[in-house]
RNA sequence: GCCCGGGUGGCGAAACUGGUAGACGCGCCAGACUCAAAAUCUGGUUCAGGAAACUGAGUGUCGGUUCGACUCCGACCCCGGGCACCA
């Protein structure tokens, strides 16, 4: 045995035994409770940062506390291939997605390795290799036959110079990042997946995933932004036509004084043709940007069409504006305006100097003063005819009937939930699996046609996907009528990919279908550990696709993730690692220099798992030295000889305080990894027992017993966190076999009494002093001890004790007045 | 703009159910060992006052509830994440 501590041998060997006895593949026999345990896979983007690491380690520790706990434990690791950043990288430098990718995913794993994560590589795919997007298409045509996905025009960024579609992140101040011409919105037919026929399931069920944390559901649940309200008809005046609204407050229908549309609804065009003012408000929203971010904080603007509406209960006339605020993607494309209630109506109103009308009056004492902000709670109606006087609640019922009554709205439950649109005109993607036939429209491909899989061998020319190019990809038969057809061009939103993976780990190899019964042993996954960024679209994109699996009878459960845990943000420079570019952030140094286990601690012990944190590597060396102590300590044990068996009843007042401290260290940290998931507190619980350890005097062999059982609760407990120089030192100690196949030891309460308890004494809530009192005394004891102390008197003396309050085993507080 | 988080020493943080604010670590200071340095070990380290005992202040700001508030309530300020084509 080496007396000094070197990681890098240490970890080399222990891993080498990890590989020799394979104890990371994880197989549908094993014993104990299966524990599927994953933690969302990366894009392969070059090298890890720090960020992955804090993922994977969080990740690892979590299985490997499983597996002490007796647990079935899997924990599979892959690629999210597909990808932007491919293309970029072929742009720029030349190199085909597919080779830059296949570099990229060859160097992370081999950190992943070094970093010693104990995932099961029998199960590894990337998701751009046609086994896996195979089932990907076979699946999106099954739907496509359910009625599941439809196609209809949507707005895209375009570039006018390089010709081709921009990302949200590819549109720098409104203009296109490489040609830095100014983006237009442009519309285009794309497939789109019916999330929205889920909307009330994804809603409800969220109302039953205990372990996810409430912030996260409360974000899908605004995200699905469930609604009741009534959609309104306003016929056009002097035609037969209707403009349809959603609203959620009818209540506030009388004091509507005009309505307002997006600039692509067909009002608008109709106006434009006849007004060169609204062609030219029309042109200028053209250059509006998609992201409703924008949208938002946009100056709001219009020009009224000349049109107006009919209101539908009083028959007055309504103008009707066009207005960049309105969104033609959003519901109808057009919202009544109720200027008195409704603040961004009232700024509106107030800019072009439109009539706001009053008609809710504050039922309390509201402050209400529509020269200064609408007035936007509910009240009693007032102006309103026959409604005046009724609660708003009275009268959303009221006028939702008067105007069903009258053919021109009915109640409705709107979601805020937009279908999702999976169509992007990009090269690197799983391809869409349709046709395209002058003669018999679209036609998906044929089962025995799959995968479509997507030629790797391209030159890139310009930025556009060289797919629309290729003619031997596009041009095919039509599989109906053996015309000659156009293969779809597009490629699948890569959020498609990351929906299922989780369960295609289950069963890599399945070929048919695209899964089979091990996905019903494995999930749901236990335990799902990512980024906080990923608490929408993600999250929501993969409950929905399970819904839909389940509903092929692919799986048998209704939520995918049973346990999730939100990571919080790892910043450099306080900006997020995985926007950061180059070596920011890259672990190799670190690793290289200290190992992986004072990375891996040190990166635990930074911070609790949800919280955000700006990444230091001062704390590396920290625990790089901690690590060294622990291996110093035990061999300095071991080097005083063999130790008894150990006899509690045996020991001196420190050793059986050293018990105790072990014992406590046991069960603190058992809470922390199995419910409190607080990592950082479990290292601080094995620091202190291990200064214990060295603060204790060399004394009787009895003693020394005590020792060796602190020392192996410390390497067993720290073992999930720092794996490699656990395992050594296990052994070190006497330990048969593999840490990783060991149990987690029982806790000895006997160990945990105390005789004595030390209470704080507070006068007036302030700490007084402290007395020590035995572990069964009263409150009269209690009391007695506090005031007997000589500082507390100091307080107390010539006042008159007006209450004592006793919390046993804590404090007593004296109130004197 | 909307939704969701967060704000505690020089720094990362701890305080879990309203009960000792600052555990544990980094950094720094002092000491031991050393010709010296590194490494290691020991002690100190919220701020102000004090030799010390101890006292006062203190958890983004302002206000409230309570015997007692980092923790609960109200208002506000700042920072981060998401906003549907970054992943």
């Amino acid at each position: 045995m080496s007396a000094t501590y070197d990681p890098h041998v240490v970890e080399r060997a222990v891993q080498n035994a990890w590989d020799s006895a394979r104890c990371f593949e994880a197989g549908e026999s094993g014993t104990g409770e299966k524990y599927y345990c994953l933690a969302m896979f990366p894009y392969p983007s070059g090298q890890l940062h720090m960020g992955h690491v804090r993922c994977y380690t969080l990740g690892d520790v979590i299985n490997r506390y499983h597996r002490l706990k007796g647990y079935n434990v899997m924990q599979p690791m892959g690629w999210d291939a597909f990808g932007l950043p491919a293309e970029n990288a072929a742009i720029r430098n030349g190199i085909p997605p597919a080779v830059w990718t296949r570099d990229n995913i060859n160097y992370m794993r081999g950190q992943m390795q070094r970093l010693g994560f104990g995932f099961d590589w029998s199960r590894e795919f990337a998701t751009c290799e046609p086994e896996y997007y195979h089932w990907e298409q076979w699946f999106f045509i099954k739907l496509y036959e359910k009625g599941m996905v439809y196609r209809k025009s949507s707005v895209v960024n375009w570039d006018p110079v390089d010709q081709t579609v921009l990302a949200n992140e590819q549109v720098v101040d409104g203009r296109g990042w490489r040609s830095g011409a100014p983006v237009e919105r442009r519309e285009m037919p794309q497939w789109f997946l019916k999330i929205t026929d889920y909307a009330e399931e994804l809603l409800a069920e969220l109302d039953r995933l205990d372990g996810w944390p409430e912030s996260v559901k409360s974000m899908q649940r605004n995200w699905i932004g469930r609604s009741e309200g009534v959609n309104i008809d306003f016929p056009v005046s002097g035609t037969d036509q209707r403009l349809t609204v959603y609203t959620t407050r009818p209540d506030t229908l009388m004091g509507a004084t005009y309505v307002a549309v997006a600039a692509e609804h067909p009002l608008a065009r109709r106006a434009a043709e006849r007004s060169p003012e609204v062609a030219a408000f029309v042109e200028k929203c053209r250059n509006l940007k998609t992201a409703e971010a924008d949208v938002a904080t946009l100056e709001k603007q219009g020009v009224p069409t000349g049109l107006t509406v009919d209101h539908p209960l009083t028959g007055e006339r309504l103008p009707v504006w066009v207005a960049n605020f309105v969104l033609m993607e959003y519901g109808s494309g057009a919202v009544m305006s109720v200027p008195g209630h409704d603040q961004r109506d009232w700024e509106f109103a107030r800019k072009y100097r439109i009539a706001i009308r009053q008609v809710i009056a504050p039922a309390g004492d509201e402050p209400c003063d529509l020269d200064q902000a609408a007035f936007t709670t509910y009240g009693r109606l007032m102006n309103s005819g026959a409604f005046d006087g009724l609660t708003s609640a009275e009268a959303f019922a009221a006028i939702a009937d008067a105007l069903a009554a009258k053919g021109l709205g009915e109640r409705a439950t709107h979601y805020r939930l937009r279908d999702w649109g999976v169509s992007r005109q990009r090269y690197w993607g799983c391809p869409i699996p349709m046709i395209h036939c002058p003669s018999c429209g679209v036609v998906p491909v044929p089962e025995r046609d799959l995968p479509v899989v997507l030629p790797t061998d391209v030159k890139f020319e310009g930025v556009r996907s060289p797919l629309t190019t290729m003619e031997s990809f596009y041009r095919v038969d039509c599989p109906k009528c053996g015309g000659e057809a156009r293969r779809e061009t597009d490629t699948f939103d890569t959020f498609m990919e990351s929906s299922w993976y989780y369960a295609r780990f289950a069963c890599p190899d399945a070929n048919t279908p695209m899964l089979d019964d091990r996905a019903d042993y494995w999930t749901p996954v236990d335990h799902y550990v990512g980024g906080i960024e990923h608490a929408i679209l993600h999250l929501l994109y993969a409950r929905f696709f399970h819904k839909l699996m389940r509903d092929h009878g692919l799986v048998h459960s209704d939520e995918p993730f049973t346990r999730l845990l939100m990571l919080g943000m790892v910043l450099k420079d306080g900006r997020k690692m995985s926007k950061s570019s180059g070596d920011a952030g890259n672990p190799q140094a670190l690793l290289d220099k200290y190992g992986a286990d004072a990375v891996r601690t040190a990166m635990m012990f930074a911070a609790p798992p949800d919280q955000s944190f700006e990444w230091s590597e001062a704390g590396v060396e920290g625990q790089a030295r901690f690590c060294k102590r622990l291996w110093n300590q035990v061999h300095e044990h071991l080097a005083q000889g063999d130790v008894p068996a150990l006899d509690p009843t045996a020991l001196s007042d420190a050793g059986r305080e050293l018990r105790r401290k072990s014992q406590e260290t046991l069960l603190r940290a058992d809470d922390d990894y199995g419910r409190r998931l607080t990592f950082n507190t479990v290292v601080s619980a094995v620091h202190e027992l291990v200064n214990a350890v060295s603060r204790m005097e060399p004394g009787n062999d009895a003693d020394r017993a005590a020792v060796r059982e602190a020392l192996t609760i410390a390497v067993l407990v720290l073992s999930p966190i720092a794996p490699h120089v656990c395992q050594n030192l296990w052994h070190a100690l006497g330990q048969e076999g593999l840490l990783v196949q060991a149990r987690w030891p029982e806790v000895d309460h006997a160990a945990l009494v105390q005789e004595a308890l030390e209470l704080v004494v507070q006068v007036n809530g302030k700490v007084r002093g402290k007395v020590s009192v035995p572990a069964d005394a009263d409150e009269a004891a209690m009391r007695e001890a506090a005031l007997a102390n000589e500082n507390v008197v100091r307080f107390v003396d010539g006042k008159t004790v007006r209450k004592v309050i006793s919390v046993p085993g804590k404090l007593v507080n004296i109130v004197v007045g």
